[in-house]
DNA sequence: CTAAGACTGTTAATATGTTTACAATAATGT
DNA sequence: ACATTATTGTAAACATATTAACAGTCTTAG
């Protein structure tokens, strides 16, 4: 995404002018946490995407299937998958028809309902997703190994109350 | 990205199992900071893709210009400009091939390197960019105003504790 | 029961990114 | 001077996302 945001840009924009007992300090906060956010998650997708290809798999692989893994026989029809994935239904088709290629999941029709797919994971995806999470696990415990306990909980509450901030943004 | 990384599955996978004096809890926080941060990106994905969409911008739009607004008026070549920006020379061609049918940048031939375009910025582009430059900077205030100061520092200082951490994962 | 409306999956057009390969041009070493 | 090497922009193939429009299929109000 965005990947810089702006910075040092205050100053020719005249924002020193409205500076009144640290509004300019708090304006270059903002703007710092902002750049910080993005470059750290730029770094994340980095390493995400690269323990990911050690399994063949990509974000948008996982995300698909961890869904449909923690769904268990019955599937979900597309429309669902989409909705948590959060992703349009549109996407789905093509997502799907790839990992269908990959033998990975595999679409049945539904009797009741003739409009619907039910995807499944095969056998060969249980497998995958089995040796995969543990290690998925563990991976994620490296990336954050750099805090100490209380500094995750700090973290935590810092992005839940900057999420919750968003909402009347 | 991978929206979301997977949560409630320790017990599933036997962590409970090699539970020693709270390593199952820092494993939990660990995944708990890891879907925190994804969920907070989303959500500041959707802002921003709004906030942009206000002044016919993306992200990718927008971190091609303002590059371009930084350099001044001898521009930069393609290759130039895909360094800045951290993606791919193959990248820009299309990103450029849009904005130049916007009328927002133009391609001019480099006398004394006949292989590259050097890429300016339009009078428009500039025009655009001095009106939404401070509104800019102005969102990047209001989407931090969850923060106060402290809470700013520490969560600057904790993203890059953690994004320096990513070089030795 | 039927007409109206809602929902599903697909397609097409587009935006944004990647890798790989290529032809044109520049730079360099001997 | 010339052969090798490096760099540049483009193109093709692909992955991932969106919106809009469509044709089937369900649901529901009357």
């Amino acid at each position: 995404m965005f990947t810089i945001m702006l910075i040092c840009l205050q100053s020719r924009l005249g924002v020193r002018k409205i500076q009144k007992n640290g509004d300019a300090l708090d304006r270059n906060l903002s703007t710092r946490a902002m750049v910080e956010m993005t470059s750290t998650w730029d770094a994340l997708e980095d390493v995400f995407s690269m323990h990911f290809a050690r399994y063949g798999l990509s974000s948008a692989k996982f995300n698909a299937l961890i869904r449909l893994y923690m769904t268990g026989d019955r599937g979900l029809t597309q429309s669902e998958l989409g909705k948590k994935m959060l992703v349009s239904r549109a996407n789905i088709t093509g997502l799907i028809e790839r990992l269908e290629k990959e033998d990975l999941v595999v679409r049945g029709a539904d009797p009741s309902d003739k409009r619907v797919f039910r995807v499944c994971l095969t056998d060969r995806a249980v497998m995958l997703m089995n040796a995969f999470l543990p290690a998925h696990n563990n991976f994620m415990h490296k990336v954050m190994s750099a805090f100490d306990r209380h500094e995750k909980e700090v973290f935590i509450a810092l992005l839940e109350k900057l999420k919750k901030g968003l909402e009347s943004v």
